[in-house]
Order: structure tokens, then C-alpha cells, then sequence
DNA sequence: ATCTTACTTTAGAAAGC
DNA sequence: GCTTTAAAAAGTAAGAT
């Protein structure tokens, strides 16, 4: 009948329509956050995985896009905060999370806890950070989770509070407030991880 | 010596029950001091008993959900509280409404502390979830028992999803062999 | 700066949108 | 999927003092 075949390329054109919507939105938002085109490539490839399985069904495009962008950032070592991800998505937070939760397990990405070092290089850099400072960070995080303080911590405000530490110890320091708008968490979670992190190190 | 198994505490027992009468909720919460009931919002009406402490949502089918309760005996006992109220406003209820607990919630403690990220890999990444960013608690979905155990930095842990009194003595015993086998329990 | 309150996660039932 | 109920775990956040 002509028109089942008519559905079916109306059907065949509104699912390109979508995939071309939801790999556009891929691209603004990778933007926003000025992640390399390589990562828009990857989140492209979970974006059609999840779309080839079937997990956009009763989801949002967007929500997935977003999702997909998440994972990507991650699965590269380029992490990028929900809050972060947030804020160039017209989805929220809340459902950002949610949705990665389920594309993670459905896909078998397994991607491993992100590891608070991989904030430190561009956190530190907005903050106008040396190089010292920034390797600082990373050995008051290694020698800190090593002590089992990293079990249940925000990977942000536990980079926050190294940064903020090793500034003060490389005398370029940056203040609690400072540090807490490039990481988005509040000065609380930084003087709490802070302290923490200082007796672990040794320095009372 | 103190086993893990032996600091379970449960923490709140759901349970559902029905007393075979259909009920006119408008009229049962003029007639029930303390029942809350906003049919816009939801339509369960709510009722809470002090002794043992409990809340109740009854709806206009006659069925009921009790929670809140700290075991199945209080869940028996606050349940024939309502029961017998019901009664006292000559509503007819069954002789002995049967009573189906739908999920235990306990709590334990291992006794050391965890590392979460080794545990993330080592219990497999694949049954694992374990995002500090929105939550401190590693999700750890079990299959026999079917439970959901949630792990904490701290050792403390909380058991959900069992059906029987013992699915959480039997999953605490279960993941202390888990993660003792990979070598992370202190 | 510290305190209080509140929200995040897990499971499950109920009736209805 | 959402709405409501209760409870624990521990981290983070917001508003008040």
C-alpha cells in the first residue's frame, strides 16, 4: 500500500531529523565547554549505540545527547562536572545523572570513578595556576585517596581543596572563594576536604 | 568478636494489606482525628499511629500500605490499631486482613572502612554503581538475595529490596565474603 | 565560621494521571 | 514516568545566626 510506504519514509525522515538534532546539539554543546572534536566523536558513537539499542525510548533526545556527551568527556579523561554539562543543556541535572546511569549500564561503558587529578589541569589554568601548583595538587590527591579519604568525596570539591592547599604552599594563593567558583562546589566542601587533606599530607 | 551480621538493624518495613471494604475516604478522614488527606496531590489518604510509630496510606479500594515500621511485628500490631478504628466507625473489615511485607530496610556496619574505588572494580564495574559526584554510596546490586546493598567510606551499610527477615543476614554475609575474597576488607 | 534543615541514592506497595 | 509514606547511610548545599 502506498501508504505504508509513505510512513515509512515519513517514519525514516523524522528519525533522521532527530539524529541530525541530537548530534547538532552534541556539537553546541561540546563547544560550550570547549572540549576537542575527538570527544564530539565519541559521544556521537554512544549517542547512535544508545539509539541502536533502543534507550531513547521514553527518555528525551536531548537528555541522551547530553548523556552521551557526559560519558564521552569522561571515557577521554577530559571530565567535565554535571554542573558543568548542566549548564549548556536545556536538561537538568537531575536527569542528566539519571539518564547517563542508565545509558552507562545499558551500553556496558564501565567507566571507571573520575579521578579528582583529571580537574586539575583546568581548573588550575583558569585560576592562572603554575605548573608547580598544579603538580602539588596532584600529589596531595594521590597521597590523600591513598589514605582512604576519596571514598564517597566529590571528585570537584576534592580537586578544589588540593588546589587550593598547594597554592598556599607553592605562595600563590588563591582564595576559598576563588577556587570554589572555577570548581563549583561551596567554600564549606573545600575548607572541609582541605583539612583533611593537610593532616594526610603531614602538615598538622 | 563481633560479626557484621550481628549489627543488622532494620530500619523500616513496608508491607501492603487490604480490608476487603471499599471506603469512602472524604467521609474517614472527617471521622479519623489526625488523617491527612489531599485527594489532588494523592490519592491515599494518611494515617500515622504513635504507638508503635507508623504511617498508613488507605485508599478508597479498602487496600492499605503501612511503612515506617521497625519490624514486621510492629507492622501486625500498628495495622490492628487501624483496623480496630476502622471498626470503631462500624466499617466492616475482615476478620484477619492477610498482610504482605514488600520490603525491609536494614541497616549494618562492617566494621572497617571501604575503600569505594577499589570496590567499584573489584565487585565488577558492570553490578556496580558508584557516583560520588551525585551520591556518597556505592550501589551494589546482589542476586541472591535479590537486595540492593548500598556501601559507604565509612563501612556502614544500608540493605534494601529483601522480602524475608533473613535476605539481609544473608546478603551482609555475602558481601563481607565478597570483599574479603579481593583482599579490601581492613 | 558553625548550626540547622534539606536534598541526593536504594526498594516496595497503593490509584490515577 | 510522576505524585506520597518511612528509614538508614554520608556528602553537599543553602540560609540563618
Amino acid at each position: 500500500r502506498l501508504r505504508k510506504w509513505q510512513e515509512r519514509i515519513r517514519t525514516k525522515d523524522a528519525g533522521e531529523r532527530n539524529l541530525q538534532f541530537a548530534l547538532s546539539e552534541i556539537d553546541r554543546m561540546a563547544s560550550a565547554l570547549g572540549v576537542p572534536r575527538s570527544v564530539r566523536e565519541v559521544a556521537s558513537v554512544i549517542y547512535r549505540r544508545a539509539l541502536n539499542e533502543d534507550l531513547i525510548r521514553g527518555r528525551s533526545i536531548e537528555g541522551v545527547a547530553t548523556s552521551a556527551l557526559y560519558a564521552a568527556c569522561r571515557q577521554e579523561g577530559i571530565p567535565r562536572s554535571l554542573d558543568e554539562v548542566a549548564e549548556v543543556s536545556r536538561v537538568p541535572q537531575k536527569e542528566i545523572g539519571r539518564t547517563y546511569r542508565y545509558i552507562s549500564q545499558e551500553l556496558g561503558l564501565e567507566l571507571k570513578p573520575v579521578d579528582p587529578k583529571q580537574f586539575v589541569p583546568r581548573f588550575a589554568s583558569s585560576l592562572g595556576l603554575s605548573e608547580e601548583v598544579q603538580s602539588k595538587a596532584t600529589e596531595i590527591i594521590d597521597v590523600s585517596a591513598e589514605q582512604g579519604l576519596l571514598s564517597g568525596k566529590s571528585p570537584t570539591g576534592f580537586a578544589a581543596a588540593a588546589i587550593y592547599a598547594a597554592s598556599l604552599l607553592c605562595n600563590e594563593k588563591k582564595t576559598q572563594r576563588e577556587v570554589a567558583d572555577v570548581a563549583q562546589v561551596t567554600e564549606v566542601t573545600i575548607r572541609n576536604r582541605y583539612q583533611e587533606q593537610i593532616e594526610a599530607m603531614g602538615f598538622r | 568478636m563481633s560479626a557484621p551480621a550481628d549489627s543488622i538493624e532494620i530500619q523500616n518495613v513496608v508491607a501492603s494489606t487490604g480490608i476487603g471494604q471499599e471506603l469512602d475516604l472524604e467521609a474517614l478522614a472527617e471521622d479519623l482525628p489526625g488523617a491527612d488527606f489531599n485527594p489532588d496531590n494523592f490519592p491515599g489518604l494518611v494515617y500515622r499511629t504513635q504507638e508503635p510509630k507508623a504511617a498508613a496510606l488507605i485508599f478508597r479500594s479498602g487496600k492499605i500500605v503501612c511503612t515506617g515500621a521497625k519490624s514486621i511485628d510492629d507492622v501486625h500490631e500498628a495495622l490492628g490499631i487501624i483496623f480496630e478504628k476502622l471498626r470503631g466507625l462500624s466499617i466492616p473489615v475482615d476478620e484477619d486482613p492477610e498482610i504482605t511485607v514488600q520490603n525491609i530496610v536494614s541497616s549494618a556496619d562492617l566494621g572497617h572502612n571501604l575503600n569505594l574505588n577499589a570496590l567499584a572494580i573489584g565487585l565488577g564495574l558492570e553490578d556496580v554503581e558508584y557516583e560520588p559526584e551525585q551520591f556518597p554510596g556505592l550501589v551494589y546490586r546482589m542476586d541472591e538475595p535479590e537486595v540492593v546493598i548500598l556501601l559507604f567510606g565509612s563501612g556502614k551499610i544500608v540493605i534494601t529490596g529483601g522480602k524475608r527477615t533473613d535476605d539481609a543476614k544473608t546478603a551482609v554475609e555475602e558481601i563481607v565474603k565478597r570483599i574479603d575474597d579481593l583482599g579490601l576488607l581492613g
